[in-house]
DNA sequence: GTGGTCTAGACCACA
DNA sequence: GTGGTCTAGACCACC
């Protein structure tokens, strides 16, 4: 009997505002900041992932070549697509700007939601802690 | 002679991936969310936005329309927009669920940006003090 | 009457080893350093430059995202895309190290072409007396 | 014992977008030119160079095979592939359009990359004084 | 087998 | 009208 690799846990959308390519980007990189893919590991063939996602192969590649641009992936033609070793391509400032944009979200949303500053505090600190971006898996 | 209110401070960015309606209602969420703007305020008329942004006025109609879906304006034909009273139409479970997957995204990124624990607790509480979401402007 | 802007001097060859896309990317890129095409200048809608040379709009609009990612032309949804002018996007050691890999190549094929030394100066000193990136057309 | 030729200063990077067999003919010409293997040297065995490198004999196999088709190198069944004595295969017309289009592409980037008149005249003649191309190693 | 490119044609979001 | 996304399916280059 043949040992099959487990399915990435990735869900689609069709309906959700942002694109399918996009949505499979973030789930990437959210599996690999989860931990759940580590560097070096192989990711699914476009074919694969796409059937197992029900979308057009193309759709998958798409997403694969834009995490390869950000330096998230590696490919190479007629072997596959593997998990890069975390390296950063962005510059001090764009790294910070592009966090404080992040944050300028998360408060504005937490103001319209009606979020307590104690209430935001709790739910971040609790995210906080269970989260070790250096301690290997 | 008329008094003129201060236009609001809103800036387009044209070329930007993400829509023009889209960067004005942010933009707007986010003037109310720092107090600029409180309940029961005047926005400017579409025409006028529109005119002052130097984009179509159905852009600026549009977002006008959405920022009322969500409930955070009131508009009246013929007399104008208002700033709407802060209520909440989402059930428990959406709001958290919401910011969860907020801080889903945020953590993620800072992953991949390699911001340390220190770092991203330090930047938080920067902006969480002075975050006063209920002292009234 | 109606007056038509003359249609950009572009030439494809689908035989090539290098795929159309690039070929669009390369030429448009050839056109503005040459000012053909200045700062500014809307370029053809992605449907009317993929009529023009025969291939799919596809194909078109995947040389105008590149282009758009090196920061050489600006796209808007709704309106079309325009020459950007001209901002470095890399760093100091990228950019000289990108041109000694250009002059590598130039280099090995010129050895390989049994160019002499004079000849191959004389030739690139042709070139580069009617060369002149900054006046303007 | 066995007398043996230092390997090939051969690097390949199975990440870079342009393949591997590519890289290898590159490399070759390169040292060719950079009088590195001189005409009459014996190149190293496909299988030899392909354990060298890590890559699919058949990688560097086909790499040969194009030498050959270039007039480089000579492979003979049985004996080897050796560098071969330079011979010009193109017509004199063909030659200075294929320079051309390269000096074409080296001022379209340098253009891009914002290179002055000066700069690049001082990095050509930098590399143009240590290149030798026809005095004997 | 792998990823890369291209076509044909569709629908959507935007101005 | 514009560009953006997606599907279906094809062929190629590479390993």
């Amino acid at each position: 009997m043949k040992l099959k690799r487990a399915a990435l846990n990735i869900v689609i959308d069709p309906d959700a505002p942002i694109p399918i390519y996009m949505q499979i980007i973030i789930q990437i990189k959210g599996l690999i900041a989860s931990k759940v893919l580590a560097p070096g590991d192989k990711l699914p063939s476009v074919r694969k992932l796409s059937r197992q996602l029900g979308v057009n192969p193309n759709t998958v590649a798409r997403a694969y070549q834009e995490l390869e641009r950000e330096g998230i992936i590696r490919t190479t033609r007629g072997i596959g697509a593997f998990v890069g070793k975390p390296t950063l391509k962005v510059s001090a400032q764009q790294r910070s700007e592009f966090m404080s944009r992040i944050l300028d979200y998360l408060f504005t949303e937490a103001y319209h939601l009606q979020y307590s500053k104690e209430e935001l505090y709790s739910m971040f600190m609790q995210r906080l802690e269970q989260w070790n971006p250096d301690k290997s898996c």
